[in-house]
DNA sequence: ACAGCGATTTGT
DNA sequence: CAAATCGCTGTC
């Protein structure tokens, strides 16, 4: 399997408010080529966008050495340590100067267990991204990247939409304090790898995975 | 300096 | 429901 089967998605497609880019970046793929591994891939099925406008957000208080990334230009991966124990992987979105991002909160991996990667810290563990991952370009010359949904992920999307079941999940966010009315989180109906529930949803699990 | 705490996960 | 575990942030 070649990397020209992962096209990257390019940066146009991220220099748009996190609260478009999130939704749209479910059913994409994130994609991880490291030295002397196998290339490894999962489907995006769980996002959340945050804004420097909203207090959950880290930029929100003050530009820090520790949140630049998320100040910088749209495309990179700003990655954080949390608890001390797990990273979290966000795509910096909108545009410079302004704290904007969006964070991948659960991958399905073809192959793996289903919940090999349903959470921000499995995530990043399953795809062995860290700290030094902060600031790299979301592009394949950095080993981790976005491509676009493939054929049989649109074709699910525009099947069950057509049935007028819309796929796509739309819910307050998981994990904060603050601003937790904001419905900025979404996730794919459809799969078993999503991490949780969000307070009050009520959707049922459905059969069939997206990948 | 120092206590507090977090965009989580796991086990009791 | 609490522990694990690290480093940033605000306060003393």
């Amino acid at each position: 399997m070649n990397d020209s089967a992962f096209p990257s998605l390019d940066r146009a497609f991220f220099a748009r408010p996190a609260e478009q880019v999130a939704p749209e970046l479910v059913g994409c793929l994130l994609v991880r080529r490291a030295p002397g591994e196998a290339l490894r891939w999962g489907v995006v099925v769980e996002t959340e966008a945050y804004a420097q406008s909203e207090p959950a957000c880290h930029g929100h208080r003050r530009r820090s050495p520790q949140n630049e990334t998320l100040f910088g230009e749209p495309g990179r991966f700003y990655v954080y340590l949390t608890y001390g124990v797990h990273h979290c992987v966000n795509v910096v979105t909108d545009r410079r100067d302004w704290a904007n991002g969006v964070l991948l909160r659960a991958v399905a991996v073809p192959g793996a267990p289903e919940r090999a990667a349903a959470g921000p810290g499995l995530l990043a563990r399953w795809f062995g991204i860290d700290r030094r991952h902060d600031g790299r370009l979301a592009a394949p010359a950095s080993g981790l990247w976005l491509a676009p949904r493939p054929p049989a992920v649109v074709a699910l999307l525009e099947r069950q939409r057509a049935a007028g079941d819309d796929p796509l999940r739309q819910t307050g966010r998981i994990g904060i304090s603050q601003a937790q009315e904001l419905p900025w989180r979404w996730y794919l109906r459809t799969s078993r790898s999503v991490s949780r529930r969000a307070p009050g949803d009520r959707t049922p699990r459905h059969d069939g995975l997206a990948a």
